[in-house]
DNA sequence: CGACTTTGACCAGCGC
DNA sequence: GCGCTGGTCAAAGTCG
């Protein structure tokens, strides 16, 4: 079995295994910042995210969530307790929680921010879609509930994860492939929400952007599932500049799984783009993220690797 | 002409 | 039951 066959067999998604030592924020069910990328990762931390010692999704899954306050060093209120589902909670909640997430005090300078969770709560996410006028088709009808109930279980163990990036940019380009799907007006917010589907056959990742109302420099997107397939190698626009030869070549190895987006941010503009205009270019000269080391980008892919291997 | 976006309509879940 | 809201569909329009 190849890796990434392996990978694709997964069920878990791993999102932050060999990002222990990289800077992200945790929001917890106040959308207040539990963990930024000004607190350095301590030891237990680093261990806390090590695949080889547990990874991510196992971390959330345990029943010591406190753990996280622990590994991170975060001085936790009583209010701030980590647990899994509600840090869950922040993909699921309106964009009027989104904005109390980036305009909690707490971040001031949490340039990007991610949350995840196993979205078994979500019973939004699980309604059932019927299409225009099925309701007259007899056997397309019952073909079409069968779908959707096995839609409906496929969704209840789809992950979720939400970034909170500064870009000027909505749509920012991950490397993959998208169909704007809809949109929709987001109630207390002048911002719409987009919604977008992986185009690629018989993956149903999807996205929502959204702009945050009080902070309208954040855009939140949040990803559904997992890619089933590899970055496409013809990409318009500047996709495929986003991230280094050395570390697409990395990456586009590792399967689907890995986190592009969410390393992307973490990359320095491409050389490769003299236009500088990708979304992390925008990202990185507003926020002037420092980059401690080019080569924790490399370490990160390589410890992706490492615990992907068999 | 295919890929993609826009946009109004539709549907289901939820709270009251 | 009703209204609100989030999510999705699909026809029409746009773009390269």
């Amino acid at each position: 079995m190849s890796s990434n066959e392996k990978n694709n067999s997964q069920h878990d998604y791993d999102p932050f295994q060999g990002f222990n030592r990289s800077t992200f924020s945790f929001l917890d069910d106040n959308n207040s910042c539990i963990f930024n990328q000004s607190a350095a990762p301590t030891p237990a931390a680093i261990q806390a995210f090590d695949p080889a010692y547990m990874s991510f999704t196992d971390c959330l899954n345990g029943g010591d969530y406190n753990s996280f306050s622990r590994a991170f060093d975060m001085s936790c209120s009583s209010s701030n307790v980590v647990s899994p589902k509600k840090i869950g909670i922040y993909a699921e909640n309106s964009v009027g929680d989104h904005q109390n997430a980036s305009e909690n005090p707490s971040t001031p300078n949490s340039s990007v921010s991610c949350s995840s969770h196993e979205d078994e709560d979500s019973s939004k996410g699980n309604k059932d879609k019927h299409p225009k006028g099925s309701e007259d088709q007899g056997d397309d009808k019952s073909k079409k509930v069968n779908k959707q109930a096995t839609k409906k279980e496929k969704r209840q163990k789809e992950a979720r994860f939400a970034f909170l990036t500064k870009s000027e940019l909505d749509n920012l380009e991950d490397g993959y492939r998208w169909r704007k799907y809809g949109q929709k007006a987001v109630k207390n917010s002048p911002y719409p929400r987009s919604y977008y589907r992986c185009t690629s056959p018989k993956c149903g990742v999807k996205k929502r952007v959204e702009r945050s109302f009080q902070d309208p420099s954040v855009v939140i997107t949040t990803y559904e599932a997992k890619h089933n397939h590899h970055i496409p190698t013809t990409l318009r626009g500047h996709g495929a500049r986003m991230f280094p030869p050395s570390i697409m070549a990395s990456t586009s190895s590792m399967g689907p799984d890995f986190p592009h987006e969410f390393l992307s941010h973490f990359l320095p503009p491409s050389s490769n783009d003299p236009a500088g205009n990708t979304s992390s270019m925008h990202y990185h000269q507003q926020q002037q993220l420092q980059i401690p080391d080019y080569g924790l980008l490399q370490d990160l892919v390589s410890s992706f690797i490492r615990s992907e291997a068999p």
